[in-house]
DNA sequence: TTTTGTGAATAGCTTCACAGCA
DNA sequence: TGCTGTGAAGCTATTCACAAAA
């Protein structure tokens, strides 16, 4: 029980595990190990073992992990064990897609409403949100205490609006804008960038093409 | 000029880089220093210099980087010197998302069709892409030699679309399923797992609400 | 046996610090 | 002086390998 702090990418694959282990549960699975989730995953299997050992003991040596109690615990870890509030800002093609996603709930976010500049989405319902004009923003944030934000407007207003969210009191940020928010300290941003996504692919491929030695193994990160 | 190989996070900077050097070309600035990236891009300075050296030399000493010479270096590296042939399985709210995104295109990649299995859908133009059956993933992407593909079906289907995808000689494959996929050797997968990312979030706000002193610096990254 | 949890060893990445060019 | 390119140092993360628990 030592407790380092753990590293991020730690934190990265604790979101895998959970998915994993809720498949697991869903197919009726009530034990595994760290092999059989290194194998899923495509890691080492002392890996899965040090990552839960960051934040606890979660298993029994020559049994395993018993699947249930350790879901919860990485819901417990991730702070997923209870529903957070969503907001997304931007209704456009990209915003209205994942307002109408169906799988954030499950996982412990609920998208409460959406904001939009344009009078014409103005008041439309898209999945179960609302959209509001972005005046509201600041009292749709206070009034339901939402900590986390989706952005996704142009690259040019991106970070207006961050700022305003900010000031409302939002702590995390998803952001899908091609460019790096500025954010006061506490505040974390999350960054989605999909052109960057396809460059990556496209390094990969190419270096490939000649070079027919390519040794990078790779789902590749996410890094981000 | 020693040319070891980059490490993948030193290739996932090279598209901040170059889009930060895109911008610059676009407010008409022609030189810029590895200090000005960095500032910008939330970097140390030797990071910048040294990301560039695994590459070649790019800069001189005195003097800084030319915008323009280096965007165009960045891309040759990246391999979108050429437009990539993309196409966009799952035509849901994401994949239609996708296919009208605008941003694609100035970055070398281009959504030349989409493929979805809902007859109503098929047939369709989105974007500029028009919408076609399953059945005939494997012809166009032959024709057209697509190498790249966007995987937007939901989790149950997208192992199966990806074989096909590989088999029809898809190298590089954007994936939105929450699911690991199985690949052949020397295909690449970027995953793009949205509710991992706002887990990532959850995490950090859940735990910056106790431990008030929290250290982790983070455009989290995603690495991903 | 099997499998965990973990110190120790290794590998990978970032930052330092400075020689050399402009 | 200002700035790059780069070895060396320092730090972080992964993998090894084994003692202890079941």
């Amino acid at each position: 029980m030592k407790s380092q702090t753990p590293p991020s990418p730690a934190v990265q694959r604790l979101s895998l595990y959970l998915r994993q282990l809720e498949d697991m549960a869903g197919l009726g699975i009530q034990k595994t190990s760290s092999r059989q989730l290194a194998e899923a995953l495509k890691l080492d299997s002392a890996q899965v073992r040090k990552d839960f050992a960051y934040f606890g003991q979660f298993g029994r040596p020559g049994v395993g992990y018993r699947v249930e109690p350790l879901i919860e615990a990485l819901r417990r870890i991730l702070g997923t064990d209870r529903t957070w509030k969503v907001v997304v800002i931007g209704a456009g093609d990209l915003g209205r897609a994942l307002l109408r996603y169906k799988g954030f709930l499950s996982k412990g976010f609920e998208l409460v409403a959406a904001f939009d500049i344009s009078s014409t989405k103005v008041g439309k319902k898209v999945g179960t949100a609302e959209v509001y004009p972005l005046e509201q923003i600041e009292q749709i944030i206070a009034t339901h205490s939402v900590k986390l934000a989706v952005v996704a407007v142009p690259t040019e207003s991106a970070q207006q609006v961050t700022d305003r969210l900010c000031a409302a009191g939002v702590m995390g940020i998803l952001n899908f804008a091609p460019v790096i928010l500025d954010v006061p300290d506490g505040v974390t941003v999350a960054p989605v960038d999909l052109a960057a996504k396809l460059e990556q692919l496209s390094f990969r491929v190419a270096g490939a093409q000649h070079k027919s030695a390519s040794s990078n193994r790779s789902q590749s990160r996410g890094k981000s």
